[in-house]
DNA sequence: AAGTTATTGCGCGTTAGTGCGCGTCTGCCG
DNA sequence: CGGCAGACGCGCACTAACGCGCAATAACTT
């Protein structure tokens, strides 16, 4: 079918995603499929390049390597792919049988929830409100949500409220997701009420699995999480830096690398 | 005509529903959707730009983050018009200025949220994952969760973690659905443990709304929540039996009944 | 029941987005 | 080194969407 409404939103998202897996785009090409001539194409790059979102070339455009910068939106379609065999990965980890399973907030533990969801004896213990979501339509698992208040940001529940429900809980495994991982920062992220959410969360949890993808290793924000002595596995991909990766593993921590 | 009832609340939420499902809406199929004018869609655009909740473009808007996609169920079964009736008046019913509202689960409670989710100086407590899920969308109230356990049949938080939560927080005012209400059995619903959590969110409460579609009143089920003393207003329709609304009256509570 | 407010639809002039044409320029290759 | 094909930038015209103001209607209040 032929799509009659395809503005410029659609085709610069469609432009930023084929960059990102491609690395490159062709002008005429993208001018062919999205069914406009290739001037408009031509001023969509333009529009994308003041926004330093690439760097356009003769005939095309190729992506500019300014991930941290980007609009949230386009720097999960930059590392969807790295974050959903993060996920894959984290799937295989957990034991077979019963368990108890924490999750925090992020894109690639939303990703986890969704390949769990269709798991019988487990319990998830969460406080993001999108995996709560998703997960509350399978009964076959235990939902268990911490309290809190909401951050628009996150979709996460932070505060003395959730803090308080994990005192209470016991986690064979607990998924964390965070901003920054590095040795001398430890677990790092935004906001430093989530990030003691996410403390108590991990010091509730037997082993704590870290994911992250490999733009966050060797970062640091500004609130911290935990140590990094305080985590058994760090799951990344092959983006990461080798030498961060080295140090945490001198660190004591397990590291996985995905892909590559 | 079809649905004559289409008022903006209803058309917001469909636009944020299209939007979260597919990234991006049309203006002009959206007034073709809705059966109004793109003049309106255009301005119901404009105040969902203002809270931030999309950004507009030429021909439409685009979602702010597509990377947290809220699967949103509506299941509202019968007695639509009625709860939906309910919900308004209730809406009314509830002071202006700044408010802490706690809100039990139920599908005249998601209506009734929906509604208010354009005030701001809204705090709102929730044991409701469906609610939450609406709500964590706007920036500009507060959001709080009690924590809990997930009923997979309405979508509630229950058992200790949420009384837990709930004891540490006051509202003004409780907005509680019920399976039944009656002179002789109380407010009544399914579950014990649901019972309990909604026990404990009333008793927090200085003033407690029930909300029940006529065909709820006068019914008894297996857990009582509280006595009808604790009710200060009970608003219902038209099909509830006068007895039992008379009943009610002469326990002391207001009783308010919409619609016929 | 009457007044008031909010919401919707329509017409106006204005603006953004798109396509086409032409002159210029890049990059390739003989 | 020089020519050539394709890409580029710029300006123009056309279409559709936009914002604004006004009037009609619906809804709510007193």
């Amino acid at each position: 079918m032929a799509q009659s409404t395809l503005r410029r939103a659609d085709r610069v998202s469609g432009i930023l995603e084929r960059l990102a897996t491609t690395g490159s785009v062709d002008a005429t090409e993208l001018a062919g499929e999205f069914r406009v001539s290739p001037a408009t194409i031509r001023r969509d790059l333009q529009v994308l390049e003041d926004q330093r979102l690439l760097s356009r070339t003769h005939g095309g455009a190729v992506a500019v390597d300014v991930a941290y910068e980007l609009p949230v939106r386009y720097r999960i379609g930059q590392h969807r792919e790295e974050k959903a065999l993060i996920a894959q990965t984290v799937a295989k980890l957990l034991p077979r049988g019963p368990l108890t399973l924490g999750l925090t907030g992020g894109t690639t533990t939303h990703l986890l929830a969704r390949l769990l969801a269709e798991r019988v004896d487990l319990t998830v213990v969460t406080n993001a409100l999108n995996i709560a979501a998703e997960l509350s339509l399978r009964p076959r698992l235990k939902l268990i949500m911490t309290g809190g208040v909401s951050r628009t940001q996150s979709y996460e529940l932070v505060g003395p409220i959730a803090d308080q429900a994990l005192k209470g809980l016991n986690m064979a495994v607990a998924v964390v997701g965070v901003n920054g991982i590095s040795v001398r920062g430890g677990l790092t992220t935004h906001d430093e009420i989530e990030a003691n959410t996410n403390a108590t969360m991990i010091r509730r949890a037997d082993r704590v699995i870290v994911v992250a993808d490999g733009s966050k290793v060797g970062k640091v924000y500004l609130a911290e999480i935990c140590p990094v002595s305080d985590v058994t596995t760090l799951v990344t991909d092959a983006s990461a830096d080798p030498a961060g990766v080295e140090a945490i593993r001198r660190a004591g921590a397990e590291v996985i690398v995905v892909g590559g």
